[in-house]
DNA sequence: TAATTTTGAACAAACGATTGTTCAAATATA
DNA sequence: TATATTTGAACAATCGTTTGTTCAAAATTA
């Protein structure tokens, strides 16, 4: 093998022995490997790109400057490159709480789906908090990301329609209806209203909901649910059983406390929980209490979980698809980042089914 | 205010209505501002990075320039920042499984640290595989992160090694003992001494280890304390008895059945789960079999969970401060990327307690 | 008024890569 | 042999910032 070296050319033994070879291993850029090799940095970079032959490079050259790239254990810094190709190969994923599990799984989705698409991923925790939402937005921006995922926290969105006319954008978990913005979900509004049915079928008509945020897409469609199972049932909706207000264990551990401080009367007899993390709450309040699952309150959660059917009692739950939720955003993503198909491409919103698990936390009356 | 633009000047009133307050809006780069307020580059950047006045820019050129930033809802490309810079003001976390609720937690108090610190977070998961593990390394480099924190699979180290010559770089979770790279973990022996401890004095002796990756650091620690507390009961360890090989559902359902097998009079009649993951296998395969706990096997579990009290029997767990360990860890890095203290910077790797919660998981007999 | 100092901003190179274009040498053709 | 063509790689501009240096104009001093 050899080198060329302005007016000079030396033999590989030579190479090897001589200092150019420590040179090599020391080689970070491509100019280091062009002052090593001899050859220019455009040189290099067609051939190590893949292009070489196209622009002429001799098969000769281009195996030297291989070997050479081989040796240096040489790779290209992606941000120089990202740069001169206004291309990052990067997207922002933006989620409420990572440490939820819901979101983590997600997570966990889009970051399989992005390695094997060659994109780094930059997670980003809004902390439940809009004002954090927005700013995740920028440092994602200033990243020059080329497109982000975001579970919004559901409140505004005004940020998030500027956001998507300049940057590809996908939506998790909630959306916003009136709103032209891509968005994976799952269609919370079918099992919602089933497993209220069913809790009506087995006696139970004073049927307690504990919500999450309210006016947030997937709190609205849940008890959109809610209240057409009462409605079909002839029972009377009452907004006294319609209780909480965050996706929280606080919330839920709260509207427990509230519910077990009704009158006997008119406390109800089962509580339809609209998240595992709220469900969580209230069972805690309802051990300390004393109370028992499904003697003393029947109940169903939103959210399945691997310890759902391992809890004191199993549970009743709607499973979202939380993992297809990912893939499928992941892909939507690439499809507006593909510029050849971001012309005249209308996508919509995906709404995926969910599952429902049948288990003891119900008692027929 | 008055803008100048090459030989002319044009008050703001103008300004307003001309082309240029359009073009203004319009304005991504240094350059586009440059050219519409006839100031250079180097002049904007300087005032827009707070170091204006110490180059001399007047005070009323520096509000110019202000104003037009903000008008232009201007921010700087990070990417082409961290190119000169040499420094990104990104790091890297990977992790072995970003749904698994261990690593999600810490990655929340990691992601909370390094957004406070302005930092940007590359998230990788590492999928449990070691070569997984080290092009996910790869990949960060090439991004040029400032620094990384990894959740190491835990059987090679050679390739963790080689990076941190090159990169600010913290272990979580596990380390290894005879390599000198900085981590933050829990100090695991103790308190699984302990918890054997009381498992013995409450009359067991034939406890069954169901563990995860062999000779891993924090699998390790923990046989340790369970042998160390057979020892000083005069029990002797019995190898049949430590069962599994990774930190999964799956093992700890196959253990469980393999446990569930066993002959009844060298059936073990206590369990110590090495993770929260492995538990709730090994729960399932014995509520499958219709076994309860505690009445016909005690178990007590690493990894303390949200659902650990919450379960069909309340759980005997060891918890692990992993937003502590989150937040310790990214801390540590940032020492390592200040400059300043990186010289002499001697860092060594942090043991955090763990906590003990005994609940019903355990019977005396 | 002439010489000196201060002020204010422009100039130009660099970070590491990509790419359209140029251009000399080698080969093919007349 | 003279000319035309092909080959192979160099050259130079560019992406968006930062920063050491230069330099004219204004202000000060002698």
């Amino acid at each position: 093998m050899k080198f060329k070296r302005k007016n000079a050319t030396i033999n590989h033994y030579d190479f090897v022995l001589s200092q150019y070879y420590m040179e090599l291993k020391e080689a970070k850029t491509l100019k280091d490997l062009a002052k090593i090799t001899g050859f220019t940095e455009s040189t290099i970079s067609r051939t190590l790109n893949g292009i070489g032959t196209k622009y002429r490079i001799s098969k000769d050259t281009q195996k030297k400057i291989i070997e050479a790239a081989k040796e240096a254990d040489f790779s290209f810094n992606e941000n120089a490159r990202g740069l001169r190709l206004k291309k990052t190969l990067t997207i922002g994923f933006i989620v409420p709480d990572i440490s939820n599990s819901f979101f983590a799984k997600m997570a966990s989705l889009v970051e399989r789906e992005a390695r094997f698409h060659k994109y780094a991923i930059f997670l980003c925790d809004s902390d439940n908090s809009t004002e954090v939402e927005k700013s995740s937005i920028t440092l994602l921006q200033k990243r020059k990301v080329d497109g982000i995922i975001v579970c919004p926290i559901g409140l505004e969105s005004e940020h998030l329609v500027k956001l998507y006319k300049e940057t590809p954008l996908v939506l998790v978990d909630r959306y916003f209806p009136q709103i032209d913005i891509p968005f994976v979900t799952s269609n919370d509004v079918l099992d919602s209203y089933k497993v209220v049915q069913h809790l009506i079928s087995k006696g139970h008509r004073n049927i307690a909901c504990i919500q999450g945020v309210e006016h947030t897409s997937q709190n609205d469609m849940r008890i959109e649910g809610y209240k057409k199972a009462l409605k079909d049932n002839d029972i009377a909706f009452d907004p006294k059983l319609l209780i909480g207000n965050s996706f929280s264990e606080e919330n839920g551990y709260n509207a427990a406390q509230q519910i077990i401080g009704m009158p006997k009367t008119k406390r109800p007899t089962a509580i339809f929980s609209l998240s595992s993390i709220i469900t969580l709450g209230a069972l805690k309040s309802f051990t300390e209490a004393g109370l028992k699952i499904p003697e003393d309150f029947s109940i169903v959660s939103f959210d399945e979980q691997e310890y759902s059917a391992l809890l004191a009692t199993p549970l009743t739950t709607i499973g979202q698809p939380k993992e297809e939720m990912g893939t499928k955003a992941f892909k939507m993503l690439l499809d507006q980042m593909d510029s050849e198909k971001k012309k005249n491409l209308k996508q919509k919103g995906v709404l995926l089914p969910t599952q429902l698990n049948f288990r003891d936390s119900i008692k027929a009356l």
